[in-house]
DNA sequence: ACCTGCTAATAATGCGCATCATCCGATTGA
DNA sequence: TCAATCGGATGATGCGCATTATTAGCAGGT
């Protein structure tokens, strides 16, 4: 027989006080004029401690009060299938290890049903979401209208991802693809290249945008033409790029870089020694003795972290209740709620000078 | 201003009829003597439809009634984490699959304390558990004490792997080691090894007890010798191979597969030439470039969806409501508690005839 | 007219907790 | 000595829902 739980009312009986009193114990006393000796104190916490009493969520949760002590996690696409796995992955190590930190549990909305590939968020879904305090968000595919109805309905959310909609209400914690590019293109020059090329599919996905950003403001402030390979073929690019004479290349992990590589040394092209190919990001789907790429990596375990701790701190200050260790009754606004990380360099083996170093022949006032 | 919720109240306002009437519509109205006219019926759901009213998880859970759809997922190490996340991934795969599939949300117990590398669950962990309407429990090394408790309390649950303890009555998806180490060892046999040794660290957990019994069993069924190398040194264990004049040992993943071949070859020993060596169960931790193994895989994703699957009936055939669908007040006895998976076997590159075929002397008789 | 039997629905209650309004006794102030 | 104050704690209430007990209305039956 499972025996029924202990509930507050147990522990008033067993210390000889009210069930309020157990609660107002419970949650450091505050409301209004109303006091506790410390010797009753005491008694409660006493009998708490022997009938080892813990609240019940659901209750807590009826009655307008404390948090479930529970983190959402929404993501777009299914999370572990082996292709979302490598992606998910290191954010959900991030977030499991602020999860442990902050000791909070993680609900994966795995209910929503899947439309065209994508998860969605449908009526029901609104509903399931008050079972945790607040949400994390990720995944490529976002649906606009699911997020301005989060705004609207004051959920406390964070993006994992930059998310630029909506003039910055938007909380989230992204990844500096811009500066990450910049870098590499400097690199390359700094290694004394001039002509490259930038790989990628048109996308307007924040990601791709900034890149594309980062290279063109990079190349400029070099003084160099930016020069854009856009097709869809992998060879065809290769082709391209044997065609233009590029000596590096940088390229967007999702554009398989890989094969590229492959394509360009069967034209007799080696990389690094005739192209240099860097990187701007991690390799979607490591390879088993896949080149060591050089470029930058994302730091998505210290993403997804972050994420969850910036949820945390947005469900504390949007809860009625404070911290009660501190006492204060923070200013909710200096929560930032725009986080850009560094995207480190990573040395791998595909940069080095070009081959006929500084040819005389200058591209810097090459017409388009 | 996140506009109140919509609440049953709400509803029967709309359509003109009490609170009650519109739970028991909700609920398929079967109580005691309670009856919805047809009419009232399409009035309420007409009103649900517009108002898209969705009920309150926590009410639902307060009042006793109704499933939160929450089932829970308890890992006695942390899940994500690289090392882990190899192990860990093939479950969780099947475990989504089968949550989206049973349209339930998935709750990570992150927030239990780890101690010495092993979360625990502590009071309070008990209380969070009961968010969930079930859960599963998945990792090496459970806690006795704990799972009794859950026993006791009737909370449903399934552990995933074969858990003896209790005389049967814990719940649990397990894989067939048993049966799959025996077909290696026939298959060994039939290739013509005759010296076959076990490569393992005593264990005393399931699957290191299983592969031992399936190897006794199989040898004793085919009139061989078992041999156990027991060292804990990868290049003593290769050498003792070597001396002992193997054809052929059976490892289980967990005993550096990978750096023993690699030992036999420094001494002259190629696999599968002349040794051959079987997995029992995949690599633990993949290595690029690593040996194609011969021997089982354990089928980690079927394992957790079908855990899933015997959860979610277990948690249906405990709750006091019913299929509304069906109909049927099923008896709840016919859930069969305990389900072994065929391993199946796996064609690698690690297993051949020995090097001199069948040599007349025989080992059947070879006193230990 | 009065009781029975039945349908259709409602009122009331409680789950465990947070919180508001209230209350009691002991000081203190004048 | 009586009112004002304050420390210390309690009772009542409601969150949204499921469920039990009860009622209202009405068609026979005698």
């Amino acid at each position: 027989m499972p025996r029924r739980r202990i509930t507050q009312t147990d522990v008033a009986a067993m210390a000889g006080v009210s069930q309020a009193t157990v609660s107002f114990v419970l949650n450091g006393s505050t409301p209004a004029g109303v006091r506790i000796s410390e010797e009753t104190r005491q008694r409660v916490l006493d009998a708490i401690r022997i009938t080892g009493y813990t609240a019940n969520p659901a209750a807590q949760r009826l009655a307008g009060g404390g948090l479930a002590q529970i983190l959402g996690v929404f993501t777009y696409e299914a999370t572990f299938p082996r292709a979302s796995r490598d992606f998910y992955g290191p954010f959900l190590v991030g977030i499991e290890h602020a999860a442990e930190r902050l000791g909070v549990d993680l609900l994966l909305f795995t209910s929503a049903p899947v439309q065209d590939g994508r998860r969605r968020l449908t009526r029901e879904g609104w509903q399931r979401l008050g079972v945790a305090d607040g949400c994390l968000l990720l995944g490529q595919h976002e649906h606009r209208g699911e997020l301005q109805h989060l705004l609207d309905t004051n959920y406390p959310f964070v993006f994992i991802g930059k998310r630029g909609s909506d003039g910055g209400r938007l909380p989230y914690v992204g990844a500096d693809y811009v500066g990450g590019t910049v870098r590499q293109i400097d690199r390359l020059v700094a290694l004394g290249h001039r002509r490259i090329g930038y790989v990628g599919m048109r996308g307007t996905d924040q990601p791709t945008l900034d890149r594309v950003d980062g290279y063109r403001s990079a190349m400029k402030a070099q003084g160099l033409t930016t020069r854009f390979v856009e097709l869809d073929d992998v060879a065809a690019t290769a082709a391209e790029i044997v065609d233009q004479r590029f000596t590096a290349v940088v390229v967007a992990p999702e554009n398989h870089p890989e094969e590229l590589a492959d394509e360009l040394e069967r034209r007799g092209r080696r990389v690094p020694d005739d192209v240099s190919v860097l990187l701007l990001g991690q390799p979607h789907h490591p390879r088993r003795g896949g080149r060591p790429w050089s470029g930058f990596s994302v730091p998505r375990e210290e993403m997804g972290a972050r994420a969850l701790y910036l949820l945390s701190r947005l469900v504390a200050d949007d809860s009625p209740k404070r911290d009660r260790e501190t006492g204060r009754t923070a200013a909710a606004a200096d929560v930032e709620l725009h986080q850009i990380l560094v995207c480190p360099d990573v040395e791998g083996g595909t940069a080095a000078p070009p081959r006929d170093s500084r040819p005389e022949t200058d591209n810097r006032t090459d017409p388009a």
